[in-house]
DNA sequence: CACCGGATTGGCT
DNA sequence: GCCAATCCGGTGT
C-alpha cells in the first residue's frame, strides 16, 4: 500500500487516465538531505502528437522535449515565464510523449521546510497550490529534468496510495492553453473534490 | 542572430 | 483586476 510506483504504473493505461490515478498519491523529494513530502492533489494531462498544448505536438522532438519521448517512470522539468520550475511525470512507452503536469499538493512531512523555502510564516492552501509554487517547496528545479522516479534512489519518488474514486475527481479545461485553440476545451485537468489545497 | 511569447506568480492600483 | 518579472526555447532570417 506504500511502496514506490515502479514502471508498470506508468505504462498501464492512458495518460488521462493515469492523470486522474495520480492523484492521491504521495511524492516525496529528498534535497541536501532534507525530506519534504505531499499528497498530489491536482494533475493535467499532456498527449502528444495530438495535443496542440503540449510542448511536443505532432511530436516535435528538441532539446527540451526530448524527455517526453523517454519511457515512463521520468520527470520531466521545465522553466515557465523564465521563472517558474513545472514538474511533470512522463508516461507511455519510449517514443510516445505523453506527460502529467502536477499542479498541487497538500503538504504532509516537513511542512517547516517547506514554508521556509516558500518564505512563508504561516500555512495556507497558497504554500503549494500552484505548479510553480508546489516545486519551490520541496526543493525541485530543472536540475532534476531527466531523472528517474523509479529508482530508489532518485530524489523525487512516487507512492501507492488508493486510487481516489471519480465521483470525487472534478474534470475541467486545462489552466492556460488558450492558445491551443480546441484543445484548449479537453477537459484533461483534475482535481480532488473539495480539496483546499488544489487550485481554485 | 533577432524576435516572440509562454502549462505562472505576486505585488500594486 | 492589471501588469511586470525574467529568460530561454522555437522559429525564421
Amino acid at each position: 500500500m506504500n511502496n514506490q510506483l515502479g514502471s508498470t504504473f506508468y505504462q498501464s493505461e492512458d495518460v488521462v487516465i493515469l492523470a486522474k490515478r495520480l492523484l492521491g498519491k504521495k511524492i516525496v523529494s529528498s534535497v541536501k538531505g532534507i525530506i519534504t513530502a505531499g499528497l498530489i492533489v491536482e494533475t493535467e494531462a499532456y498527449k502528444a502528437p495530438e495535443d496542440r498544448a503540449s510542448h511536443a505536438y505532432g511530436n516535435r522532438r528538441t532539446h527540451r522535449t526530448s524527455t517526453m519521448f523517454e519511457q515512463g517512470g521520468k520527470a520531466y522539468i521545465y522553466r515557465c515565464y523564465g521563472i517558474h520550475h513545472l514538474f511533470n511525470v512522463v508516461t507511455a512507452p519510449e517514443g510516445v510523449a505523453h506527460a502529467i503536469l502536477i499542479r498541487a499538493i497538500e503538504p504532509i512531512e516537513n511542512v517547516d521546510t517547506m514554508l521556509s523555502r516558500r518564505k512563508m510564516s504561516k500555512v495556507t492552501p497558497n504554500l503549494t497550490n500552484g505548479p510553480g509554487k508546489w516545486t519551490v517547496a520541496m526543493g525541485i528545479t530543472v536540475d532534476y529534468n531527466g531523472i528517474s522516479l523509479i529508482d530508489k534512489q532518485s530524489p523525487v519518488q512516487i507512492f501507492s496510495y488508493p486510487d481516489i474514486t471519480d465521483d470525487k475527481i472534478l474534470a475541467s479545461p486545462r489552466v492556460g492553453v488558450d492558445y491551443a485553440g480546441e484543445c484548449a476545451l479537453w477537459p484533461w485537468r483534475f482535481r480532488i473534490k473539495d480539496n483546499i489545497w488544489s487550485g481554485k
